[in-house]
DNA sequence: TATGAATGAGCTTTCATTCAT
DNA sequence: GATGAATGAAAGCTCATTCAT
């Protein structure tokens, strides 16, 4: 008793705890959502890759649609931030390539995560406002200073802002997203060499002069 | 075969042919599909959309797998052929151009079945491997004569074919199907117009000099 | 083919009709609901009594609380309906005698419906008003008439209708309801005794003069 | 035992009794089990109604069925004890007076317990020997000696008690019990004048002679 | 002793598919 | 061929009960 008392050795319990449980949940969830799309993962599925009984995920999440929604939020709220805070000496250029390398690579780390939500976003107006606030908005928030500087210092061509910015959205996204569905068209290329020949064409263009 | 051309006189039947059903419920398909999509849809739904009986969907397509495919089959076959048909004198600028307004009409024009199309190409091999080869592989064997001629010609910098038909193709996908997910951004946009910015962006690239 | 064609020996056919399963499940569901109550009961042996399979019972009433309804309309629209029909030429009196006798079979030959009913009225509105609409308002509109009819022949004593009628149908429909639970105080008793008795009370009460 | 009596100074604990928790535990349960049956109760709720967690009823309560009787066990027991004793020196009809309106009185301050009871006691026999133990019985035993006394004085006519007995409390019951189920058809009506229109029909009854 | 997260059997409901007509 | 009722496995979800803390 008195040992116990004094020292409380801290005893390395068996049972997780409800946070444990609660992130065991959607990890699984975000792994067979991924894989299968929400409607065609069951929360069965979910319940075994996550180690837990069927019955604890609605302990957790009141429904599955609950649960997509929980898996969104913090992939979508961590995605961008501190994206520049490095980069405050930067030229925009120098921005440009730091930001298109940065987001093929997270495209790239949450392998088939982004594709999810934009094929989820269709059928499911969460997600799509998920993807429209999380990442939209906040991507243009970090961006449109940088574009703005740049053609204040005569780096950029006077450009219409969200135009611009769809085409080059388009350029990382359809690379990141898609190259998985494109495989095969050029495997040995690394990331890298795809975001530089992405800047190549996106910094000057299709046209010899 | 000839006497029953001859003899029944094509009399205004109130029963549709096989091949009329038939039809029905791909263009059926193709609606709920697009709209909810593949397991977010029911038979029952489609069937009630194609107005004939449940039981009649599988008596044409033996699962809902196969009336997948079956709705795939024609769009990829029909999207593209014929494109470069009256293009033949064209310059590879014009043709570009042309490619580009025809791209983001035909996806806006099958309003969703793209996104569709992208959407399910994650989850089920079948529409991945008709994408593939119906509209990318076509695509690249109409672009890449003309990207090469353009080459040839000097109009268009010697760039890798592959990477650089990846990020034109990114900017038009991306345009055309995610316009709704992002809708609000530049709503009294038009096609012609967003088509006109892209093709700028293409040509000439963001930087100024 | 020809014998077929003529004679259509209207073969015994395998397969009951969409309403005999309707008029199946509905017989299973009083009969299960009747002796484990609505929330006692579950669809798995409605189906199982229906000799049907589960899926089948919502393929007739879209939820379990659509099929309680279904079971009530029948038993509420068909109890009283032609009660007063061949009692014409009776007096009050006799009308009296004959409508306590007459609900008490029928709440016998219902065996357990009413005291379903009466319970589950408490919790589900939809059986309230069922038993409300259905039964009361019903039976006063037979009732009354006669109630008056009998006190303007000078029959009957003026009393006020509705608590009058609450009394007499408590002794009525507790005798018929309770006597399941109360079972055991008077065994031999038969339903005729147990009216007549009733009768006595409620005509001449309990007073000696 | 008695050291601990002492030295413990009842502090004004904030933690609650075991046996207060198990009251606490009761009046919850009797609260939801009357508002929505027993099986349409959870163990959640009446934990949550209880203030407890919902482990601890069953610290208390080995099952929901235990809890259950547990409820009914002192409604049953305290329902009838000392009716009878204020009244040694009333008449038999006195006695038939006031015991009525006694027991509307009850049922209507139990609001919803005799309903509940009623109810569950076709579907479970712990209710049903509470129901028919606990309170006809008694109810009976209390009221048997005041009729024999009555038919003994003259006062009431020479009945059979049983069928006597039983179109009484029908009257009563009923009227306690479904007032609820029927409201609306004598909105104003008290309940002393429901008792004494009631007593009259019992008396007197309905014929004129 | 009280807690409340976890359990898993069982609930109502859905749906692709079958098959007698 | 067309029908649509029937099927039953499986879905999402509930809940009385258990048990490590």
């Amino acid at each position: 008793m008195k040992s116990n008392q004094e020292t409380k050795p801290r005893e390395i319990s068996l049972r997780k705890t409800a946070e444990e449980r609660h992130q065991d949940i959607l990890e699984a969830a975000l792994i067979v959502f991924t894989r299968k799309g929400y409607n065609g993962s069951t929360t069965a599925e979910i319940a075994r890759v996550a180690g837990v009984a069927e019955g604890t995920i609605f302990r957790h999440f009141a429904t599955k649609k609950d649960l997509l929604v929980a898996v969104l939020k913090p992939k979508v709220l961590n995605g961008i931030i501190d994206l520049d805070k490095e980069q405050k000496e930067a030229t925009p250029v120098e921005f440009f390539r730091f930001f298109l390398r940065n987001r093929l690579e997270l495209i790239n780390e949450n392998d088939g995560f982004f594709r999810f939500m934009f094929a989820e976003a269709q059928y499911h107006s969460e997600v799509r406002e998920a993807l429209f606030k999380g990442i939209l908005e906040q991507g243009i928030g970090i961006v449109k200073p940088w574009f703005d500087m740049g053609v204040a210092r005569g780096d950029f061509k006077p450009l219409p802002f969200i135009p611009t910015m769809r085409g080059f959205m388009g350029m990382v996204m359809f690379q990141g997203m898609f190259n998985h569905v494109f495989e095969g068209l050029s495997p040995e290329e690394t990331l890298e060499e795809a975001a530089d020949q992405l800047l190549e064409l996106l910094f000057h263009g299709l046209l010899a002069k």
